[in-house]
DNA sequence: TTAAAAAATTGTATTGATTTTAAATAAATC
DNA sequence: GATTTATTTAAAATCAATACAATTTTTTAA
């Protein structure tokens, strides 16, 4: 059992979501998939961009856009500085810790109910901002 | 009975706050009480310019800071290119409309739980988005 | 496969929101 | 009312994000 997904099947997500596949994005879904840390595009471009030095910023930037497109991520705009990416792309609600910056994931303790006609909701996100439990 | 809050009374607002009371900040703090479009900093800025030519970007940004801190606005990241400002500091949710980029405010009937111990929650936002009534 | 067509990548230039700066002005304090 | 402190201002700087045009890669379809 690997931790990290393999290649393959990254492909195969790409493919069934019908966007083309290339190393680039291969890479950054492989890498949004497993990290918790709801990264920026400039985490990203830094992370990928030291095992693959050709990595562009743009790319970056198209990349997440092109997944969020197809719902593969979805954009957490918890800071208004800049915008953070989840692969989990399942609705949860997320934490700012006001003193360490870090973004945390919340789960279906957080109830949100919303009986509502006049508007066609599509998506949704919860932010709740205050102090983690390691910076109290 | 006027709609338009009296100079005095947003004065009395600013100095109870404990912040410098300033024709600027009247006039942003006047304004930001009584609309209900959620207004950007440029928003802000074109509103009060014609009126009071004086008026500098730079004071919008400093003033919404500062009504930020002492709890008279809240900031609202529903869309990661610009912030809004709401002069309504109470919790409630918001809707986006992707169609007209309008913000709308929603009322109690949206409802949001969370049984937590872990996180010293200070300050929640929950953003809707979707198709409103008018664009559907 | 292979060649043509379509799409993605790249580095750079540009945009637009926001921050910084330093001098001028206004508000608060004594 | 004079002095101290904070705010306002316009301009310059910053930084995330977008646009662009040339190149490369992927996809499509024979």
């Amino acid at each position: 059992m690997q931790s990290v997904m393999a290649k393959k099947n990254v492909s195969e997500i790409l493919r069934k979501k019908g966007i083309s596949v290339t190393t680039q994005r291969i890479e950054i879904l492989k890498y949004l998939m497993q990290t918790k840390t709801h990264p920026t595009v400039e985490d990203i471009y830094l992370q990928i961009h030291s095992t693959f030095a050709s990595l562009s910023r743009a790319t970056v930037y198209n990349t997440v856009m092109a997944f969020k497109e197809v719902g593969l991520v979805q954009e957490i705009t918890i800071e208004k500085e800049k915008a953070r990416y989840d692969g989990n792309f399942e609705a949860h609600p997320h934490f700012f810790c006001r003193t360490c910056q870090k973004v945390y994931d919340l789960g279906a303790e957080v109830k949100l109910t919303y009986p509502h006609e006049k508007y066609k909701v599509e998506s949704e996100q919860i932010y709740l901002y205050g102090v983690c439990e390691y910076c109290r």
